[in-house]
DNA sequence: CTGAAAGCGCTTACAG
DNA sequence: CTGAAAGCGCTTACAG
């Protein structure tokens, strides 16, 4: 049909080499920045991709380039809630489609409580070849030790699910803790004009609970912003996770403050303090806890959770391994935070929830 | 390293060629069901394709491929509210991605108010040359005509925002609106355990009014699924949506309704009932109504609206495309029904929504 | 510092 | 009904 068109305007590699006088070999040492180029010939070959603005054909470059990228991953194994599964998942659909780019993907897991598990994965993974690593920086000065080096070595790496700040990560890719902590009391309060609220942190491990911590801060924060002065707060903490234990300092909390009429949990653990109820038959207290897991969603069908605050898990693996992606494949900007959003799970959107 | 795999298993139409004893052109007719291939070689080759799992290399494919995939998008122009331009930035991520891949996207709009400017440019597409249509399927019958003839000529088409169910469409993407209705009385529920509750449609178009009223049949049998005695239900239909008459409108129902504790609106008008809110300064009741517009998240950062529903109208745009791309281009199976998640907007988290 | 040539795994005329 | 050959836009040794 276009007639005036028959000689389309070359606008690749070719065209470059055309316009710069020089073979598309040299075109191609200066768009990889490869060395072995007169500082003149890069300099006019830059111009002229300036000019033309060169997009290189990211097909064409993979099918021609026999180069593999080679990501690891180092997250917690799942056990005792099987919260690990989502983002395990994310990162296998990620690795469905970015597979055919070159990239292939190894995953390491650790013992959330086992500190000597972190470290020896990550040095197993600095003995191996990786271009790239998504950490899940549970234990801190692990963490940080290990990120040390990968940084010395030029190996980038994208923290999810918490955030070591000012540690030149990549990126982060996780919740906004203190914010759904507001959140939560926020939900509780609009439920509860007046009346006493328990706080409840369940964990063993030491580290993570750093974490709970910038949850009950953003809980407590909502609470003295808005002058809710009729609502009370106490807490109580939890480091024996066995049934029986938790159900005595239950019993305990219960006790001592019987008038408490909404609890709130820093993480998904809920389900432990829903059973509670469910055994004590306790059915007027609102409830609200973290994290859609399946025994979560059973007890917020029952009626006995009344709301979960739920951060894309499988999202967050998903994002991690693509914005390493982006970066190294495929040399785009990334952002450098990635809050995932606060979402709130009932009865009646859970099934229409996607992680 | 691994010298015994010198020489690797070919795995692509070369290697099937070879087993088949024909040439890779044969092989590509058979992949692709061209015709002018006997059925004996039809057969060996497929049994050998069979055999070996053989995965086309889509990079290559779409390299050497120089067809290109014309996409049309037939959406509502934005207009009173800029709900629209959120499913078109959506499309525009989209594009953006598939683009590489040979695909180009055509956009029509037409005027929610004006029923014939959706069949002119349904006429416009069918006279054009396209491989896929996005249709927001507002008018019924005038929609029914139009994928009456795509079905026809073999034309494939995705809904979005609402569907015509049984209609050959290759899926429908978008909200369960019975349910939203059915959240949205829970939430309402939940603040307020006893009380009077407004029910507003605003809309001109009649058409669309039938998608309020899935909203509100969820939201009324919310009340009457759990036996929430307490809790009275009114409604009014608001047709004139001017701003003096709405706000007459809403006069006239708390004059009659002096008790109204709270108030649903079932699109993204609420916006018109907060500036109502604010205007006559009415704080002590709870206001729930749809859609992540920056009007509506003005009057929630405010406090005026307490929570929004949202349906994720960008992520509509984008899965909408990727369907048709998906199916058109990649040839993969996609799911029929994708409904969007419920998500709950409030003060607390909309700055980390991601529509 | 630079270039000619082969090749990535497909698709597409064209010829038979 | 079938095949040989050119080509998609890059990358990669290799040779100079």
């Amino acid at each position: 049909m276009d007639k005036q068109n028959d000689k389309p305007q070359l606008s690749g590699v070719k065209e470059i080499a055309r316009r710069a006088n020089v073979s598309i070999a040299t075109v191609d040492r200066v768009i990889h920045n490869r060395k072995g180029v007169s500082e003149n010939t890069r300099k006019k070959i830059n111009e002229i991709i300036e000019e033309i603005g060169f997009q290189p054909n990211i097909l064409a470059s993979r099918l021609a380039s026999k180069k593999v990228n080679r990501f690891v991953v180092l997250i917690p194994e799942s056990q005792e809630t099987d919260y690990w599964e989502s983002p395990l998942r994310g990162i296998g659909r990620a690795e469905d489609e970015i597979k055919q780019y070159g990239v292939s993907i190894v995953r390491y897991f650790y013992d959330l409580n086992d500190k000597t598990t972190f470290s020896k994965a990550a040095e197993k993974i600095l003995a191996g070849n990786f271009d790239g690593v998504l950490l899940a920086p549970s234990f801190i000065s692990e963490s940080l030790e290990f990120t040390a080096t990968c940084r010395q070595r030029g190996l980038p790496y994208v923290f999810i699910n918490s955030d070591i700040p000012a540690q030149h990560s990549l990126c982060y890719i996780g919740p906004h803790l203190y914010q759904s902590g507001y959140q939560a009391a926020h939900l509780i309060s609009f439920g509860l004009k007046e009346g006493k609220i328990l706080i409840v942190n369940i964990s063993k491990e030491i580290d993570s609970y750093h974490h709970l911590l910038r949850k009950e801060e953003g809980f407590r924060a909502f609470f003295s912003e808005n002058d809710k002065v009729l609502n009370k707060l106490v807490k109580i903490d939890i480091r024996n996770t066995s049934e029986a234990s938790i159900d005595a300092d239950l019993d305990w909390a219960f006790e001592v403050h019987h008038d408490i009429d909404a609890v709130f949990v820093t993480n998904s653990r809920v389900q432990s303090v829903a059973h509670y109820f469910e055994k004590k038959n306790i059915q007027d207290k609102i409830l609200v806890g973290y994290d859609f897991l399946s025994e979560n969603i059973e007890y917020l069908k029952r009626g006995i959770i009344d709301f979960l605050i739920c951060q894309k898990p499988e999202e967050q693996g998903y994002i991690g391994i693509m914005s390493l992606f982006q970066h190294i494949v495929m040399g785009t900007a990334i952002e450098k935070e990635k809050f995932m959003p606060i979402d709130i799970i009932t009865k009646e959107n859970y099934e229409f929830y996607s992680n």
